[in-house]
DNA sequence: CGATACCCCGGTTGTCTGGTGGGAAACAGA
DNA sequence: TCTGTTTCCCACCAGACAACCGGGGTATCG
């Protein structure tokens, strides 16, 4: 019911970005991906997806890896998953068979719109936030 | 981007049986499949899951064929969808391998929440009522 | 009885998901 | 300039799932 495997994981990296993107320096896939349990060379694919799509820039060789183009409360999660998860390739044709198919169409349409309004609404600095409350959190309740 | 095949084929059928649930009548799946242009033998399962899970009751034999169990507006798409798809299958374990993730998680769970709110509030009649004001307004435009 | 229409279950075909593998290209440091 | 590091690019693969099709079995009306 969840999110997709490849969508998880990049907004997981993207997460690890944002919290250094302050300081400036940049992160390996390696390391980001032992941090998080994420199989490597798979995790090279979103990284490569979120650079395609402006997201990230890269640094190749020794001493490189990635960083966010933008700060993290620039970055919304409408954007990441257009990265990776890319348009739901909208057929063409279809011109909607019967009445009962263009309001059940219009029923999906409007379910997009409401779940793609909350995903414009949320940036990784939002997420950022949450994770630090439950660190906080789950601090308290250790005490 | 929209529902899957199975969803749509047996919110339409739905919507052909609340038209005639007033009158008390029964629809075949082959005439429904066929106003509706749905592949007859695949709608029978659909019909089958609807029937399982309460909504529908069937009659056998010659002048046999299926009813709604209840009005129109007793009929939620979350009671439909649920029939149709059934429950996502949540994993009973996988505690949550990094805080990240466990921020990601909530998001899906308040996204699909919201879904679930949306398609609890919808009712067959609220569909049928919304074709025929479609219906009407393309009958004003080709005056 | 016999035609009708639902009932059950398994197989097929094609696409998508999640993941692996083999190198080639860029770049820092010695 | 060489060498190791890290990204880049493309191909491939196994399993799951979606959308259907088909072969019968079973209740029921006339």
């Amino acid at each position: 019911m969840g999110f997709p495997a490849k969508t998880s994981y990049g907004i997981a990296a993207l997460m690890e970005l944002a919290g250094v993107h302050a300081s400036g320096e940049v992160l390996q896939v390696a390391e980001i991906a032992s941090r998080q349990g994420i199989p490597e060379r798979y995790l090279e694919q979103m990284m490569t997806s979120l650079r395609r799509g402006g997201l990230l820039r890269s640094l190749r060789g020794p001493r490189g890896g990635y960083q966010l183009t933008r700060p993290p409360e620039a970055v919304t999660l409408a954007q990441v998953i257009h990265c990776l998860e890319g348009d739901p390739a909208v057929s063409p044709d279809e011109p909607a068979r019967s009445p009962e198919f263009q309001v059940i169409d219009a029923l999906a349409g409007e379910l997009a719109r409401i779940r793609l309004a909350q995903l414009e609404s949320t940036t990784l600095a939002n997420l950022l936030e949450q994770r630090d409350q439950r660190l906080q959190a789950q601090a308290m309740y250790f005490i």
